[in-house]
DNA sequence: CGTGCAGTTGAGCAAATTCAACGCTTGTGG
DNA sequence: CCACAAGCGTTGAATTTGCTCAACTGCACG
């Protein structure tokens, strides 16, 4: 069910304000969500990586665009098909009504988030991307600085800067800028509360 | 269907981590909904007035507490009989899903407030007041500064500068702390975008 | 007529941004 | 293969923004 489609990184996988005709599951890679206001500056609302699911909406136009932080496999399914299914059948209704529920409790925490300092943001982040790593204390971060700023509200420079103090605390090591290693989680976990 | 409940200014309704056993509407009066972190902050999540249907979870517990801003009159029911209720009727299902979908809304706005400037942010704020108002220039708040600060991530001394600094522009008047009246709301806009 | 609370205002400070320079890696053309 | 431009990330200095701490005002309530 479904089509599978490649994405190559930077591409759009959909505008703001575009009919939703689609809801996507990522098989692969990861996809921003984020809106761009008119003096330019661009709000991330959300990562998406493997086995998450985007796109949903209950109106009928995307109210954020999406892109592919990187190379990306997307399943496609249609939403009115969806939307047929969900009609007969209880079980499915409640699968979409839940999604939106995830998605709500993603922008309450992304909430939460913004109204904390530089370092509890970046603590947060940290976190949050171990979690969804392999090793649960090594991250290969798939976006690049300007996609943190962008996503947790601050510069490049400030990200950049916070990432380095960590990294003379002894909180993280940076072998390489895409990579980091969580060496005390404790004090990560203590600042983002 | 369900049960009128007067709640006197700042008593609470529920709690965070409370079982959510009703779904709530407002009558009248306002709702706020908050929480607050290990060191004392507190982030509002959002304002209810009249019309308005908050502490509808997908899961069984709430995630936010909720208070009465000013003196209420609200309608509590079960959320046992609405689930009851969407299991048969597809109807009040989607109506259910449409509720987590404004609330979706809600979040994503917040989100987008919380990354700009203190001046953007109490532009949108009193745009949104305004709204919701009788008179569409003239808004009587019903929360105090510290609940304006709290819902925009500021403190209560950067809420009163700034207002008094759009006073002093003749953006707004401010004939009392609670009485505003806008005098110039394209500013307000072109300042929240 | 005080007392207390909410709101305002001011001064100094801390945090994050802006502007600018620099280093490192990568890819391209000579 | 090397030189060099381009992009990304880091670092530094100056500036701006919002916060902290403190004093003060006005109003409501006893």
């Amino acid at each position: 069910m479904g089509t599978v489609i490649p994405f190559a990184h930077g591409s759009e996988i959909y505008g703001a304000n575009e009919a939703a005709e689609n809801v996507y599951a990522v098989l692969g890679g990861v996809v921003r969500t984020y809106k761009v206001l008119e003096d330019g500056r661009r709000q991330i609302g959300s990562f998406y990586s493997t086995d998450d699911i985007f796109g949903l909406e209950i109106g009928d136009a995307h109210d954020f665009s999406a892109e592919a932080v990187n190379d990306c496999k997307i399943l496609a399914v249609k939403r009115s098909s969806l939307l047929a299914l969900a009609s007969s059948n209880n079980e499915i209704a409640r699968q979409l009504w839940s999604l939106t529920a995830a998605e709500l409790q993603r922008a309450r925490t992304h909430m939460m988030l913004l109204m904390k300092s530089a370092q509890e943001r970046l603590a947060m982040f940290l976190l949050e991307m171990a979690k969804h790593s392999i090793a649960h204390a090594e991250i290969d971060l798939p976006m690049s600085r300007q996609d943190i700023a962008d996503y947790l509200g601050l510069t490049i420079e400030t990200v950049s800067r916070t990432l380095t103090q960590f990294s003379r605390e002894a909180i993280i090591e940076l072998p390489t800028s895409r990579h980091i290693f969580l060496r005390n989680s404790a004090v990560l976990s203590r600042l983002s509360e």
